[in-house]
DNA sequence: AACGTTGAAATAGTTC
DNA sequence: GAACTATTTCAACGTT
């Protein structure tokens, strides 16, 4: 650690502090998605099978994503893309 | 399910759709809590230290005064606590 | 897996036996407590609290002093401990 | 609580450590589970198959064990079994 | 007997 | 790639 006590005391404490509060709102969501499934649990639905669905979606989606990547780097190979951008810059 | 196909499928969608759209909030807070340990580290401070400072911090805010009451009863029938004093006044 | 069907078969049912054998007395523990848990609630106590008195004895046993020392230091460079004390001086 | 820090107490420190006696016998009992697998990777099998093979093989015998519970539920219908005594006679 | 709550197990992710 | 940590999932338990 650089310093003990003083200026990096300080730095710390801000970089502690700038953590628990994302993971406090981190917390909140995950508080959030427990009472939607609560919600579905409560119309009937069987929220194991959900959590599996929603499993089976992410998966596609990042097999999606690294499709796309791939994708990117061709298109950029190719110049099809400018070299300087990120790929996602390009939807915008 | 309730239904398959009809209004239960739409209902089922949204629901799903919200957990995805927190779960994606989720990842985005956790990618900034990566980033916030990157810049910790780089500036040389241990981030496998501030990990327990934080978890630590966050036990020690935990509440579990409400139940302490009848807890006190069951340890001084232990012997883990002196029959006279309350038991916030072990640790003085 | 090294090799199916032969040598590396038997190696793998010897295994996963030894694994099943050490599972199936864990659940006869398990079963043991239970039953521990049900006569205490016979003879007229709380089994939550109980419950809790063990779990704390638990974490009060666990062994936390190696990291304390490096803890410390970050501890008092935010302020949560006095400059001069060491940490476990706090609970004297 | 039927009395506190009298007979009481003592009785509750008994069921107590009578309690954590087995739940530390349950924790060897994981980590004896924790070497095997590891002994295992290191012998090269692929572990999360392995538990998934456990998995497996416990459901089996819980549906054989629900099965022979119907089937004595039969038997003893039809007299096959007599009245008064459970089917698992050695739990008694 | 279903519900929510809690504790343990498994998996995923991160760091070295 | 191996070990550790964090998160997620699963099962047990008490409760209503």
């Amino acid at each position: 650690m650089p310093d003990v006590g003083g200026i990096a005391g300080e730095r710390l404490r801000s970089l502690i502090e700038r953590i628990e509060r994302l993971e406090e709102e981190k917390r909140t969501l995950s508080a959030d998605i427990k009472e939607v499934y609560a919600e579905a649990k409560g119309t009937g639905f069987d929220t194991k099978i959900m959590r599996q669905i929603i499993r089976i979606r992410r998966m596609d989606k990042d097999d999606v994503d690294e499709q796309e990547t791939l994708l990117d780097i061709y298109k950029r190979a190719l110049g099809m893309l400018p070299d300087t951008e990120p790929a996602s810059a390009a939807a915008e």
